[in-house]
DNA sequence: GGGCTGAATGACAGCGCTGTCCCTGATGCC
DNA sequence: GGCATCAGGGACAGCGCTGTCATTCAGCCC
């Protein structure tokens, strides 16, 4: 009960350490019978191996680093949960560990975690969220030291993959074309958007998306575009900007939910009913979306999903598969609550 | 660049490397002008130890274990990255790192889990979450295996630390002792309350202390008291239930923020003006509170300091501190935002 | 039959630290 | 001076694995 350890294992399967390393490893050489033998020793003893002794004398350390920025309510942790339970359920299925680590790009120690990441942990990879993902210096530390790497929803201008590992996300141009057009199938022609952070990607696709549904290319009345940061303040100004126009929009499409509920709240407190007066919609489909008054309709992201895969890249590139894409684009879907509706 | 080995701070510093361990993990027996030309040997070689190695040979992992239950969108889940953060800032100060790990308490690799914990990572300490940190078989394997367990929110039936580890909480009663009495000052006489799940013990606990706030011990009208089970979904019948009567309350109590969420739902569907007609309060401040219609009036629990709390008693333990205490007491704090306001 | 190939297995040397024990020289005390 | 004491520091043996290389023994070909 204690602590079985690989001698013993090798002691009762009557084989050498090796072999027994050789056969919990899942490497090819080993006889049928070897094996069983092995795996029954273990079995018996309880045997799990020591993930520090793999780490010092292997070259993996079972180890991924998910590393968070921002703050508690930012956009980006609000999804990190789900995120990270997506990464936990792939390295489990692959004896990996996930380890969180949390720091800002502007923080001192920021290039000390990195280093404590890479050489004290020797992880074998990174996860890493928006603004994160899209920070050069970062990246091309992490590449040079051999760390695997992958961004949830980076920038584009990626390069190779050499230079700045991997990358999952979702389409988002398409995501924001499709909620413009669910909109304008309502009825809907004046139609409001808020913007994401400039610097990110995601922000810069969405309005795209916009725009092209909307007007096909051609000019759009820029009233009906305010910027925004992707937090539930920055939705404020930007959702009184527009409500506050003398011919107020009908819809408003806020590049995230939470300044969606930045546009819930001022619609509230001006006395606009929605989906009455005003439809508006969202992107994430955070926890809160289904949750506020009344009912946000949404994109729906498989962030749970995007986790796992992001984990599972790192592990099967441990284990010597080579993949060759460079991101990996996901399938959302709309989901259609109570805040959008006909137009009166 | 690559990677220094305390072999190359010895022989930088001219000195043996168990005198190099001693420094680097601040044992007593060095001079002042070693320690400081290993710690400027250490510097100028970018040295940073190997956590396997120091795993493998020491007694101490330098890992901690924080362990969720629960779905995305359950009450356990929606704090947690926030102590999950404090956590990591704790471990950050400590040379520790966090190993985040879910699991259901139902599911059947719930054993394996902690086995894999305990064996394979020889985590130095655990933190577990409702309803984990309520389970006396988890918490006897853990005891058993000399794992270091701190439990967020526990029952109070803990029995002894050695038995059962330790714990940190808020006074749940107090904390709804003070917010029925908020609105008891507000001029509320009808103040409705909705139960939070009955096997966790933060909920009784919460009840009374609206019970003796209202009615000083005297008999409650059972009608203003309705189940929940601390989630969203749950919310909801209980306020229909308590908005559906002939006298309907005048305000109500929710065991948590996700059930006030419920009462501000029905309400709105009711047509019932908060807190025009309705004064509505939770307790927990999850970041989803300040962003509903209207912002909630609830209690705000210091989430962060708490898992950093958490982390932090593992830490000290295991470099041989001992305290006392079996639970660690924080103080909340009432936060009082536009759902509540005196009856009309 | 001799030599060769290849599958199965073992011996052994670390990986980079910490724990334990031991040595040295200075200090203090009678 | 003699002896215990103690701070400061080194030698050395692992911790429990994996990587590398060597070994063994069938089977097989000419």
């Amino acid at each position: 009960m204690s602590k079985a350890t690989i001698y013993d294992v090798a002691r009762v399967a009557n084989v050498s350490i090796k072999t027994v390393s050789r056969v919990l490893n899942g490497e090819p050489k080993a006889s049928a019978e070897t094996r069983a033998r092995v795996m029954e020793a273990a079995r018996s003893l309880n045997y799990t191996p020591s993930l520090s002794a793999r780490a010092l004398s292997g070259s993996r350390s079972f180890l991924i680093a998910l590393v968070s920025s921002g703050g508690v309510s930012d956009n980006a942790m609000l999804y990190f949960t789900e995120l990270q339970m997506g990464a936990i359920q792939a390295c489990r299925g692959g004896g990996y560990h996930l380890l969180t680590e949390y720091t800002d790009l502007g923080a001192s120690d920021y290039g000390a975690l990195m280093e404590t990441l890479v050489s004290t942990l020797r992880v074998d990879g990174v996860i890493l969220v928006p603004p994160l993902c899209d920070d050069p210096q970062l990246l091309s530390l992490l590449a040079q030291r051999g760390v695997i790497c992958v961004r949830i929803s980076p920038t584009q201008d990626g390069g190779t993959e050499e230079k700045w590992g991997w990358g999952v996300d979702i389409d988002n141009y398409r995501a924001a074309f499709q909620m413009t057009r669910l909109l304008m199938d309502q009825g809907h022609r004046d139609i409001g958007f808020i913007q994401g952070h400039p610097q990110h990607a995601a922000a810069a696709q969405r309005e795209a998306g916009y725009r092209d549904a909307l007007f096909d290319g051609g000019p759009i009345p820029e009233r009906l575009i305010q910027p925004g940061l992707f937090t539930f303040d920055s939705g404020l100004p930007a959702a009184r900007a527009l409500l506050g126009q003398k011919r107020r929009p009908t819809a408003i499409f806020a590049a995230n939910d939470s300044m969606a509920m930045a546009v819930l709240s001022v619609a509230y407190k001006m006395g606009i009913p929605v989906p009455g007066a005003l439809s508006v919609a969202g992107i994430d489909d955070l926890p809160a979306a289904s949750v506020v008054c009344p009912p946000l309709t949404t994109v729906r992201q498989p962030v749970m999903e995007m986790g796992a895969a992001a984990a599972r890249f790192i592990i099967d590139r441990r284990a010597g598969q080579v993949g060759s894409y460079l991101k990996q684009i996901f399938d959302h879907s709309l989901v259609v609550r109570e805040s959008t509706a006909p137009p009166a």
